[in-house]
DNA sequence: AAACTATACGAACGATCGTATTATTAGTTT
DNA sequence: AAACTAATAATACGATCGTTCGTATAGTTT
């Protein structure tokens, strides 16, 4: 047996199944994983319903895989860069600029995936759900990191629990803001206001602003 | 003809829609305005499904005349109480107080009917969205238009779009979390402590505080 | 080449969707 | 009492929903 050679019955299965995700998240992104049904996204691919539904076994479990892949794309737009400015004052900025740029460049075309999918799910029990507040605590706790760590250097004199709090109210009610209004210059441009102006505030005299 | 004597055909009709749309708001506020369907709510209320979409004509009106419910029972809960008291710093805090009060009441079931249903119509242009929009610009505008009146009177000094803004972002902020989180002390103590804090370093020393 | 496996397809299922048509019932006006 | 009106109901439509089943095809293993 060779272990190097690939299975090209399941690199063909796998092609499928990025391409029906990747559809599937911009998808939902707008009409909600809900929204997202098995025969329109069957038909927008041109494969078979059928064969399309073999691939996950249930709605449910195509919604969850579809949650699992926003959040692949969301870590690669928003964490990844952010991780790459070092600890402190500078990342927690970075981490604020990728997500407003994450939301404004419309990574995914009805805006934050995850704010628009925590909402539709919020109040239904059950998996998916779940899941989405699993990913959520996942990312305060990131958030909360970031601040924890500027604290720890002396960058920031903060509560992290509050500032992630704050911080994250910002970039969401940047993103609603922006669904529902045309001005997005102003409405980014007062995200990022009240965030520097929060950040100064809390930065003591003599830390290098990174803005 | 009497223009007193009210049509007993008309009054039962009125009660019909009435009860119709206070179910349906709550069904909205967990479901979205897409998960309402004529059936479900027609087999809730006992009543036929075509006697009920009479009272509609279509889906759409029948969104769209939930969120007109919505928008009053919303007025009710969080502008009413917040009017009743004197402009100024201590109507911003009710506001804020009425706000949150409104989101954890559970007034609807599933939180904030309109951080549900924009996130849900934001991405999807259409009547309903529009309308959503223009409900959003009327709240923004009464929250900024309460902090304007605070800086008037010198109880505040803010940018009232900012204050407006920053202080909108805490109340979805906090109410999304209460969805996906059940402490709710340690929510909505957050939202309250910050919208404080923001407040408190606005006003002017000498102020009275509300809280 | 034969046996086997993974992927994809076509067709159909019962359920539910929004909507239209037609009839019935309750209440008002003449 | 008769004519009229408004609200409600019964029934059915075509479309779409998630799901199941049987089969064909592409690729691997023996």
């Amino acid at each position: 047996m060779d272990t190097t050679r690939v299975d090209g019955r399941l690199v063909r299965g796998d092609q499928t199944r990025r391409a029906v995700l990747r559809r599937a998240v911009d998808i939902a992104s707008v009409d909600g994983l809900e929204g997202l049904s098995i025969g329109r996204l069957a038909k927008d691919l041109e494969i078979s319903k059928s064969g399309l539904f073999a691939h996950f076994g249930s709605k449910e479990e195509l919604q969850l895989a579809t949650v699992r892949a926003a959040r692949r794309i969301y870590a690669e737009a928003v964490v990844v860069p952010a991780l790459a400015v070092p600890a402190g004052l500078a990342r927690v900025w970075t981490l604020s600029e990728c997500w407003l740029d994450y939301s404004r460049r419309r990574v995914f075309p009805g805006g934050c995936f995850f704010a628009k999918t925590s909402h539709e799910f919020g109040a239904r029990p059950g998996v998916v759900r779940d899941y989405l507040a699993e990913v959520n605590a996942e990312w305060m706790g990131l958030v909360e990191q970031t601040a924890t760590e500027a604290v720890e250097l002396g960058e920031l004199a903060a509560d992290p629990p509050a500032l992630a709090f704050e911080l994250n109210a910002f970039y969401d009610s940047a993103n609603l803001a922006s669904l529902l209004r045309a001005d997005h210059d102003t409405i980014y441009g007062q995200a990022r206001t009240s965030i520097r102006t929060r950040l100064d505030s809390a930065a003591p005299a003599g830390v290098t602003r990174p803005w």
